[in-house]
Formats: C-alpha cells, sequence, structure tokens
DNA sequence: TCGTTATATGAGCATATGATCATGTAGTTG
DNA sequence: CAACTACATGATCATATGCTCATATAACGA
C-alpha cells in the first residue's frame, strides 16, 4: 500500500476516483474485451512477433489484426518496431497478465461446479 | 502457480485459450468497462445497499442504475438480496478490485509523466 | 381491494465497435 | 523507376450496447 500502484488504490478503496480516471479504467477493460485482442497478447506472451505471424497464430485476417494491433499499441499496451518492411509488436505492460489471471482465476472458481470448460473436458 | 488460479493460468501462459474460455475472459472485461458500473462496484466498496441509494451515489436514473446492476449480478460479480420491498446488492467477487488496483497502477506509471490526473491536480 | 413505494423491463433511438473489402503507403529489390 | 512485399487505413455494413421513457411487477399498508 506504498509503492506505484498507492495513490490510485487508496482512492479506489476510499474516496470517489474522478470521472475522468473511471473512464480511463473502463477504457482499459474495453481495450481487453476483445477474443482477438487477448489472442494477440497471449500470442505475444514469448516475445516480440512482426504482423504476418500475428496474422498466421490468430487465423484473423492482416486488415483486422492490424486494427488491433493499433488498438492495443494506442493503449499502451503494445509497443511497435520497424525494421525494414516489417513491423514488431511486443508487450509493453506486463501487468495485463496478472490482469488475465485474476480473471480466469474468479472464472475457475465461478465455474467451478459446472463443467470443466478450463481444462477442455 | 498451484492453487485455484492455477490451471487457466498456466493455460494463459504456454498453450492457446480456448475460444470459449477468450470470450469468458473478454466477456468479464466488458462488463467492467463502463464508468458507470465502475462507479457501483466502487460505491459498494463498503457493504451493500438498495438500488434507491446506489441510484443517489451514482447519479443515475433509476432504470439505468438497475440495469447496470442486472449485468453485474449476471456476471456474478456482485449478489443481489431482496428484503421486502428493496433489493440490496453487495460485491459478491471481491477479486475485482485487485483488477482495478492493477489497472489504475499501471494507468498511474503511464501518465507519471504527464498531468496528475490521479491526484485531481 | 386500492394505492403507494421500490425495482425491473420492454421498446426505441443513438452511438460505438468489429469485420471486411479495397486501396494507400512505405520500404526493398531488380 | 517499376514491381513487389509488409503493413496501415478509408469506407461500409452489421451488430452490440447504453440511455431514456413508459410501463410492468412485486411487496407493503390503509
Amino acid at each position: 500500500m506504498s509503492s506505484p500502484l498507492s495513490i490510485a488504490c487508496f482512492l479506489m478503496k476510499t474516496r470517489s476516483l474522478s470521472p475522468e480516471v473511471l473512464e480511463l479504467v473502463a477504457r482499459r477493460f474495453a481495450v481487453l474485451a476483445e477474443p482477438m485482442r487477448l489472442r494477440l497478447l497471449q500470442s505475444l506472451i514469448d516475445g516480440e512477433k512482426n504482423v504476418h505471424t500475428l496474422v498466421g497464430l490468430t487465423g484473423g485476417t492482416q486488415a483486422n489484426v492490424s486494427r488491433h494491433l493499433q488498438t492495443l499499441t494506442d493503449a499502451h499496451l503494445l509497443r511497435r518496431r520497424k525494421e525494414g518492411l516489417q513491423v514488431f509488436y511486443a508487450i509493453a505492460d506486463p501487468s495485463i497478465f496478472k490482469l488475465c489471471e485474476l480473471v480466469c482465476g474468479s472464472l475457475e472458481k465461478e465455474h467451478a461446479a459446472r463443467a470443466g470448460v478450463f481444462r477442455g473436458e
């Protein structure tokens, strides 16, 4: 309750966050609220990749993948590196994986009594 | 890397999550991607409240607040308790605050060099 | 039963966002 | 310069979602 998170968290837990901050937080969640973008983030876990590779890994069209990469980059979740003809994208904010872990854990608990969708059953 | 989170996280970090799970995760993020819903969650940090109170705290209309409460309840983030004429809502999944903290921390870092929006400056 | 209060919901409108197609742009090679 | 490759983007359509108004439902009291 002291380091980088402190101030915003303190506000979150005690007084009201300003509408502006709520907008920012909501926007961050919205960026993560698309399966294709999650898939792209997941594809980048083991290092930067160019667009062509990501198109192959995700099975999306080039245009669509490119748009989602832009959305993620605009949100500062990815960084872009141009090298000749190719553009390489990489995770810029690893904290997103903690987010996904939390969500997965929560969902897992939630669905624990039901079908084992998380185990591919 | 062993407890409730383990399986989904392992999948998240190593092999591909199934499209179904990606949908679920995306949906969870989508639920959190609305300022009004964040505001409602924030209003419920200090305990359950009825709809009327939440309408007052958030400044929304009764119809709109009711709809968002339903969305949050459907997502299992809130629980509903009816008592006479009133309905009380409460946080059902405290992990959402960890999510918000992570996002706030990330945004704070991101905006550190810019205006101090997090400090209300 | 009738009226009142608290909450939920159907219908409609406005806007936002994702997917696709076609084309544009930048860099490379001949 | 021309052709090619890798990526980005304008235009369009379809869908999803939020907001509002009006009304429905449910529980309570007179």
